[in-house]
RNA sequence: GGAGGAAUGGCAGAGCUGGUUUAAUGCACCGGUCUUGAAAACCGACGUGCCUUUACGGGCACCGGGGGUUCGAAUCCCUCUUCCUCCGCCA
């Protein structure tokens, strides 16, 4: 979330943020009553400390008198301050409230986007930041989807996800299966060539987890919950791995910090439907490897930048046509200030599918986390948090198996055969 | 799942028969004196958040989380969480 100081004093610069996120003069209001709010609260606290001052210093004057044997003196005095302690019972209340009032105002604020972040209301309007130049393949009219390959070749089974949990789920069989694996394997040694710490996290976190990178309250309905435990199941590794860093405070030379993690990611898609989700290009569990980092705030850009490089390089070696957008203030995520989505080419369905996502959250994730970090001057301050996908397997899986078709057979990439320890699948 | 014990500042560790504790002490870290330099020794500073102040400064809260008793709680009570020991179960 925001920092309330900074809303505070900078009202107008929050509101111009807010209208490229598309807020009409209505939504706008948000800003000053959360200013209201504030306003409120630092009364409340003034007006408490006061009192709790007062009252400390007469429980001390009574402890002296009894100390004294002054009995009749401490008597009187104790019924003088217990009429002040309603009114501090009543104060505490007040406080407490515009407390969770201005907690809940800021969480339903966005990030402010980055200045780069092109206006727009949605995915049409994201901006081509980098084209594919070279002509797309044309695999001809008898090309095969994706999910039409998983069954001519046996290695990927929808029928027996949706018998085992339900439709969306995929089953990986034979080479299928292996191809998955390399494909992890692949992706976290590229992660660990570059100097990440490969991390294996929880797959279930609790509330605070998911509070902390934002999960809670923006998309709360997108995570399984498992009410019993009061656990939800990661919808990416960002939340476990970012949440390593919750409630902590750095020093300056900590960083870069750098983690990657491979984890099953878990996701309801309520609502979703059509031939959009066909196959693999939605399903509520996919694999996926994650790269996140923690760096200080005037180095977080060029490293958003290094991570693109690294993304690239991964479609680059798997041979996949790719282009890269630059999200827009309508479709820019609701914690991050900067956030390019990469799109491959899948040649039969002749749709771009998106497969990752690297966004730069500036403070906004750390506030929540209290992530911060003791500057040479020795004063805190906020880090900034960055991640991405490198990569999202399941739609990677789809590229690769439509891209590579030939009539022998699919083709695997030369830099993953020695994951896959096979050269095509027939 | 059952029984018992514990949780204090970066770490260790007192306090826990409620009131000179504004949390002792040691270590670590930082600044200084001494030294050619370093170590040792000595001196000093040394938590987090919020409120207030132009500033210097002042105030409040925090001893795992939440609630309660009391004029007053690290200390007493309730509750939750986590860790340790033992028993049971288990890949």
């Amino acid at each position: 979330m925001l920092e309330i100081k900074f809303l505070r004093e900078n009202p107008d610069v929050v509101k111009a943020g807010l209208r490229k996120r598309n807020y009409n003069d209505d939504a706008l209001k948000i800003v000053d009553q959360t200013i209201a709010i504030d306003t409120d609260r630092r009364q409340s606290q003034t007006a408490l400390d006061k009192l709790l001052a007062e009252s400390n210093q007469s429980a001390k004057l009574i402890g002296n008198l009894y100390r004294e044997g002054k009995r009749d003196e401490a008597d009187k005095l104790k019924l003088e301050v217990a009429s002040a302690k309603s009114k501090i019972k009543e104060l505490e209340a007040h406080l407490n409230e515009t407390e969770v009032a201005l907690e809940n105002a800021l969480l339903s604020i966005p990030n402010l986007p980055h200045d780069l972040v092109p206006f727009g209301k949605g995915e049409d309007d994201n901006e081509v930041f980098q084209k594919w130049n070279q002509p797309l393949p044309d695999l001809g009219d008898k090309a095969l989807a994706h999910w039409d390959l998983a069954k001519k070749y046996n290695i990927i089974d929808f029928g027996l996800g949706a018998k085992i949990s339900g439709s969306g789920f995929a089953l990986f069989r034979g080479k299928g299966a292996k191809l998955e694996r390399a494909l992890i394997n692949f992706f976290l040694d590229e992660a660990d060539k570059a100097g990440y710490e490969e991390i294996i996290p929880p797959l279930l976190v609790n509330e605070a987890s998911a509070r902390g990178t934002g999960q809670i309250p923006d998309k709360e309905g997108q995570m399984y919950y498992a009410e019993k435990d009061d656990l939800y199941l990661i919808p990416t590794a960002e939340v476990p791995v970012t949440n390593i860093y919750r409630d902590v405070i750095l020093d300056n030379e900590d960083f870069s910090i750098k983690m990657t993690g491979y984890t099953p990611c878990f996701r309801r898609e309520a609502g979703a439907h059509g031939s959009e989700v066909r196959g693999l290009n939605r399903v509520h569990q996919f694999d996926k490897v994650e790269i996140v980092r923690i760096e200080h705030p005037t180095k977080s850009y060029q490293v958003l930048d290094e991570m693109l490089d690294h993304v690239r390089g991964l479609l680059e070696k798997l041979e996949l046509p790719y282009r890269i957008l630059r999200l827009c203030g309508g479709d820019t995520g609701f914690t991050s200030a900067l956030t390019y989505d990469f799109e491959v080419y899948s040649a039969a369905q002749k749709r771009w599918l998106e497969v990752s996502s690297v966004s730069n959250f500036e403070t906004y994730q750390a506030n929540r986390l209290k992530l911060r970090y003791r500057d040479a001057d020795g004063k805190r301050h906020l880090a900034h948090t960055l991640n991405g996908s490198a990569l999202a397997l399941a739609r990677i899986v789809a590229a690769l198996l439509e891209n590579n078709q030939t009539e022998d057979g699919i083709l695997i990439p030369k830099a993953l055969v020695p994951f896959t320890r096979f050269e095509k699948i027939d």
